[in-house]
DNA sequence: CGGGATCCCATCGGATACTG
DNA sequence: CAGTATCCGATGGGATCCCG
């Protein structure tokens, strides 16, 4: 076993910094990964990088996403303390979201993986005809 | 609008290294960036990083995930491109799953983020918890 | 051992409607 | 505008069986 595993440890909270491990199955690290990196969740972080923005400005940059949804991943990122959550009770109202310093760094690893995913596509596209040529060719 | 977007261009996929964009909805990249990070995506990579590995040695590291999962997860990163499956016609059979150079580019940069993620779960939890007192104290 | 095929259910997630 | 609530279909994903 190469890694010392989150098992016992992670359960209780107290402890400061003792290893987390998201290849554990249990391990809350995992949870907070998956908001991060979940099909809304990397796409928010991204989307917030440039700077706060209000709901609606979120929803028509992450082309796609419902309301539902949209407002689901931003709730799970202010909980992990990745975003934060400002309103002002105007008329109409407005709700800015923000990341934290540590959705910062969170949102430059995560960029620094879209921006090489979009900078690899041209050889993914031809990795997947060359893939589906073999199947189809069969 | 501040990305060039990927609409029609994306569609013709002859065209070498035009602009891909993730937050497009029918863009490519998106595919393969939910891939890469998906729930079991971005943990298979992350397990690959250290060299080959057989099937079942994955399904242990990737601590939770189904057979099925594991396999379905395995085409989609070979079809991109990020995992090449070499198998071997013996008795017990053989089969080692490993990263091409762009897959390791990849996982390096998946790392990046799941070592911050894990070294940061202290702030995490404890924003978890003054997120649910805020709530539960209500 | 390394999977493919099938069954089946839980969750995801979209559309719509309603509130402030 | 910024959400919440509900309904409901699509999909994710686990369990099981089976084959090479």
């Amino acid at each position: 076993m190469e890694t010392p595993a989150c098992t016992d440890v992670c359960a209780e909270a107290d402890a400061a910094d003792l290893s987390f491990d998201v290849f554990a199955r249990a391990c809350p690290s995992r949870e907070t990964l998956e908001h991060v990196t979940g099909r809304w969740g990397s796409l928010t972080v991204g989307a917030l990088r440039d700077g706060p923005r209000r709901f609606n400005e979120l929803r028509r940059r992450v082309d796609g996403v419902s309301e539902k949804m949209l407002s689901q991943t931003l709730h799970a990122l202010e909980r992990d303390g990745i975003v934060t959550r400002e309103a002002q009770a105007t008329n109409p109202p407005r709700v800015d979201y923000e990341l934290t310093p540590l959705g910062r760094e969170v949102a430059d690893r995560l960029l620094a993986l879209i921006h090489f995913v979009e900078g690899s596509m041209g050889v993914v596209l031809s990795s997947r005809e060359a893939y589906d040529a073999a199947r189809g060719g069969l």
